[in-house]
DNA sequence: GCAAGCCTGACC
DNA sequence: GGTCAGGCTTGC
């Protein structure tokens, strides 16, 4: 599943492998993944030529300028939970659920967009909707400040985990590395995220940064359908020490791996060097009790 | 039938 | 405003 590690990781090829490269021709196989039509989509990207590329969180947005001048324009991919974005020759066969084809300059090689669940989306924009886009996303994982997050989590009655999951709030992570995160900062994923004490919060925001920058550095994890834009899949998976580890010993303790659900979505956590924040409460009442 | 990210809409 | 549930999609 492509979170913040993945999408960099697809940004960084890009920007290395298709800057200043010219957009010859368009196909829509499937329209459904583009936000508007796919005329219009065609005539805004064809002709154009990619002059940059930027990331906040999981979104991914490639800087296009046409040859007359006009202000610049931005296709914004979205690779939801299966959305692959590659660099193909021209004439390699084209795999099931190819949605999109970008034919670049020259005609040798074209950008391929694949999403087998079609939970992406791609969007072409201008200036100051995309930046209407990422002022909507809360700050990114990789540069939030302190501050910042410490602000965002004040007042939160959620979960932690969900909290982590909210784009709004902060900006880059999915089901994988939030619960990576939390198991390295030792905190249980239904602790009530406003309720974090300072030093667990700032535990939080250390294991956050701590396990993404390491997760990039690998090129992400490809735990089904992630590749990068060569075909090559991340290697980040052998690193997981929770996620998706149900049953299996803690890589700490080699207490077994649970599995809960939070806010709907699957949490994977280790039940001994992750306790329960309530006991804390608890013995704090007692401790009053008996004075 | 389940899993995922993200959007929408219902509810307080 | 926050919070939660539902729907999209298809391979396993």
């Amino acid at each position: 599943m492509p979170e913040l590690p993945e999408v960099e990781t697809v940004r960084r090829g890009l920007a290395g492998r298709v800057l200043g490269r010219r957009v010859t021709a368009v196909e829509v196989r499937h329209p459904q993944i583009l936000v508007g039509s796919p005329e219009t989509f065609a005539r805004a990207v064809g002709g154009c030529s990619i002059v940059g590329v930027k990331r906040k969180g999981k979104a991914l947005a490639i800087e296009l300028t046409a040859p007359n001048s006009e202000p610049p324009h931005y296709l914004l991919l979205r690779l939801g939970m299966t959305g692959q974005f590659v660099v193909a020759p021209r004439q390699a066969p084209l795999l099931p659920h190819t949605h999109l084809r970008l034919v670049l300059e020259e005609g040798a090689e074209e950008l391929r967009y694949r999403d087998t669940r079609r939970f992406g989306r791609v969007r072409c924009l201008e200036r100051a909707e995309l930046d209407e886009v990422f002022r909507r996303l809360g700050p990114d994982a990789e540069e939030i400040s302190e501050e910042e997050f410490l602000g965002a989590l004040r007042g939160r009655h959620g979960a932690i985990k969900t909290w982590l999951m909210n784009q709004q709030l902060i900006s880059g992570l999915g089901n994988i590395y939030a619960d990576e995160a939390l198991f390295v900062a030792r905190i249980h994923p239904l602790a009530r995220a406003g309720r974090l004490s300072p030093p667990a919060a700032r535990r939080l925001l250390g294991a956050v940064k701590k396990i993404l920058a390491r997760a990039v550095a690998l090129q992400g994890t490809s735990f089904r359908d992630y590749i990068d834009i060569e075909g090559r899949p991340g290697n980040f998976l052998p690193r997981l020490r929770v996620y998706q580890r149900t049953g299996q010993p803690c890589r700490r303790c080699r207490q077994a791996i649970q599995r809960i659900v939070v806010g709907g979505r699957s949490s994977h956590y280790c039940p001994r060097c992750q306790p329960r924040p309530r006991l804390v409460a608890k013995m704090r009442g007692r401790r009053i009790v008996t004075g």
